[in-house]
DNA sequence: GAACAAATAAATAATGATTCTAAACAAGGA
DNA sequence: TCCTTGTTTAGAATCATTATTTATTTGTTC
């Protein structure tokens, strides 16, 4: 082939794991393309049941051993648990800001022009080997505001 | 008095509780005061340990109820796990970064311009109600680095 | 200041996310 | 093919966190 391929989420992942020595397994890939496919942050448990239905031998250990590995590669961020005790995962490694609502447990992105610099910032001061970054802020959303003072008027 | 009081941590604490409806308590403001007088970032047990030899009679439930609280009250916030299990929690609310070492699982804070911006950017944009923030890097610190050297070299 | 009501803390049991363990499985090299 | 190594699976074990129940404290009213 005389032109490059473009970039798949296939080879975003085989890189890093080559570099590590370690295979490319279809569990492993189907955990990094669900993740790398979708705008959501699901927990290992909701990964679990989305691969479910089209690996039905998948198991929930190897969601987790996976999440944790692809956390180690750097492809993958752990952003910590949203008012539930469940840690959300992000597929989405370039700087952007995540919003939690510690009611519903949602996390959504939201786009900055800041968190590039902080970025640089950290990696060029702290002479730590980075891996990742969990840059989230939590509160309540619009939607759970409402339901809050719905509830506050009934009671 | 006719000159103002110095700002203490139990000032800081009491207005949110006041504002809460919630009770100044012996229990609340020794979690607070610890969180606020200390520059590391304990988790729910360290915090337990901390206070017992002065509070024989506490409880780790009466810890994890009055952080929970506290971050509720947005005076302090929960950074989420460092590569442990364990929910990490910071007194200090100022704009900052913080950075976890997985390996030893120890965060260590980073002072930085940008994080100022980016807060204000949520804030006027999200349209949340925000309570907390978590803006952490993690990755290996230096002295876990030579740490890993040392054992690829033995291994 | 005693008696009541509400809030809070303590002790401990229960939950459930995550990790560990042991056994089966797959891939690659001699 | 056989061996070695890495990987997945299934299920048991762990342990941070939460819920529950009871006792204590605090604030309030008479």
């Amino acid at each position: 082939m005389s032109h490059p391929l473009p970039t798949t989420e296939e080879d975003r992942l085989i890189q890093p794991l080559k570099q590590a020595g370690l295979r490319l397994t279809p569990q492993r890939l189907a955990v990094y393309r669900y993740l790398a496919g979708v705008t959501t942050h699901p927990t290992a448990q909701r990964v679990y049941e989305a691969l479910l239905p089209d690996n039905p031998s998948l198991s929930l250990a190897t969601v987790y051993n996976t999440l944790e590995m692809l956390v180690g590669l750097g492809v993958v961020n752990a952003l910590g648990a949203a008012g539930d005790d469940a840690v959300h995962y992000d597929g989405d490694v370039s700087p952007h800001v995540n919003l939690a609502c510690i009611d519903c447990h949602r996390v959504i992105d939201l786009p900055s022009e800041h968190v590039f610099a902080i970025k640089q910032e950290v990696s060029e001061r702290s002479g730590y080997q980075l891996l990742g970054a969990r840059v989230m802020y939590y509160g309540v959303c619009p939607s759970c505001q409402v339901i809050r003072n719905e509830q506050h008027a009934t009671a």
